[in-house]
DNA sequence: CCGTCAATTTGACATCGACAAGTTTGGATC
DNA sequence: GATCCAAACTTGTCGATGTCAAATTGACGG
């Protein structure tokens, strides 16, 4: 199964990831992708139709990132059901912030531009992660509410990520104080989420 | 200053507005863009430097239609500093859903792909229009306090009507529902917000 | 009537994604 | 071990794009 590359599939998607961080979705190219694994511009097509089957791929692999990303901040966070919430935020942000280009791509996705049921899939997970930990965080609400805060919390921290990856929040501050600041919105947004569960504060 | 084309430098723009919202950012083609407008590929380089510099005027614009529509639904709402809030939160999301490739534009920027000094500009002025409500809404706060909760409000509605337009949020429901999550949310982000301000409910 | 200058066109070049056709390789089969 | 085949890869091509340079057109003041 190996030929001149030892697994082109592979190095192509190692290629792009490195390309989509370095020039964003318009700098990206499949030729240089195909450039960097040092193969003939045409080879990539043996492996992904165009380049957003390429594109898709990555996306798929950043969503499986995502989830490992927001699981390791939860393991290492108290059991606390609340302390845990906030955990996978702050690992959905240090992804974010450690892979703009990635997370923008997973998230920017247009017209359904590249979509594949793996893709698809990837993103579902990643929506079921987030909705198991709001769930364990209020189990006596009804599932209306648990959708709600599901949806709330997730457009907070999301909300949040992107307006600063897009330099539309925390104008002039340092690395430090926009990190204060996401510990802070994920404390609002963790107190909302547990007096819609019946705790008052 | 009208020659063939009484001003070519508008309709270029009224072109890209259509264009970008038919076929989105992938699609958008400076030469389609000239086609439209019934003038020959090169003569859109008189009045923008490059595609990007297309792209930035239409940001910039938008980002002026974007305030008022927030302004207008304000202007209807009851003179409630809460309720202007979420009135302004409503009408960024109307704006959002109705001209969803424009509303990505204007928050996907990648790596300052195109950045003018008026986009940056119409950017700030919208910030400002949300500041002030929620500034409105905590006469009392300290500034900390209004600045993190208008980072908090952002987010949240921001984060919601971008999942909403990427299909990650809202999965199999028709308009009305959406509509309700929306307004749901709203709810949610007001309560917090003025909770903040001393207010205990 | 003419010259000047901006607006526009025509033409060119490098690059891109995608396709077609040819070439190499690894390995299964006999 | 020789043969053959399918997959992996290359070369070449096409239409389209963004940008630049040079030629052309038109308006407007003198």
């Amino acid at each position: 199964m190996a030929y001149h590359h030892g697994d082109l599939r592979e190095a192509l998607i190692t290629a792009g990831r490195s390309l989509l961080e370095e020039k964003g979705l318009t700098g990206f190219t499949l030729r240089e992708c195909a450039r960097r694994a040092e193969v003939s511009h045409a080879a990539p097509a043996h492996h992904f139709k165009s380049v957003d089957d390429l594109l898709a791929e990555i996306a798929t692999q950043g969503f499986g990132q995502l989830m490992e990303t927001m699981a390791a901040e939860a393991r290492r966070a108290k059991p606390d059901p609340a302390a845990r919430l906030v955990a996978q935020g702050v690992g959905y942000m240090a992804f974010a912030a450690a892979h703009p280009m990635l997370f923008r791509l997973m998230f920017y996705r247009e017209t359904e531009r590249f979509q594949t049921p793996a893709l698809a899939e990837a993103a579902r997970a990643a929506r079921a992660l987030h909705y198991a930990a709001v769930e364990a965080a209020l189990p006596l609400a009804t599932r209306e509410t648990k959708v709600r805060m599901s949806d709330f919390a997730w457009a907070t921290v999301h909300g949040f990520i992107t307006l600063l990856l897009e330099r539309q929040i925390g104008e002039g501050e340092n690395a430090k104080a926009l990190r204060a600041r996401g510990v802070a919105i994920l404390a609002d947004m963790a107190e909302t989420v547990m007096r819609a569960g019946g705790v008052p504060d």
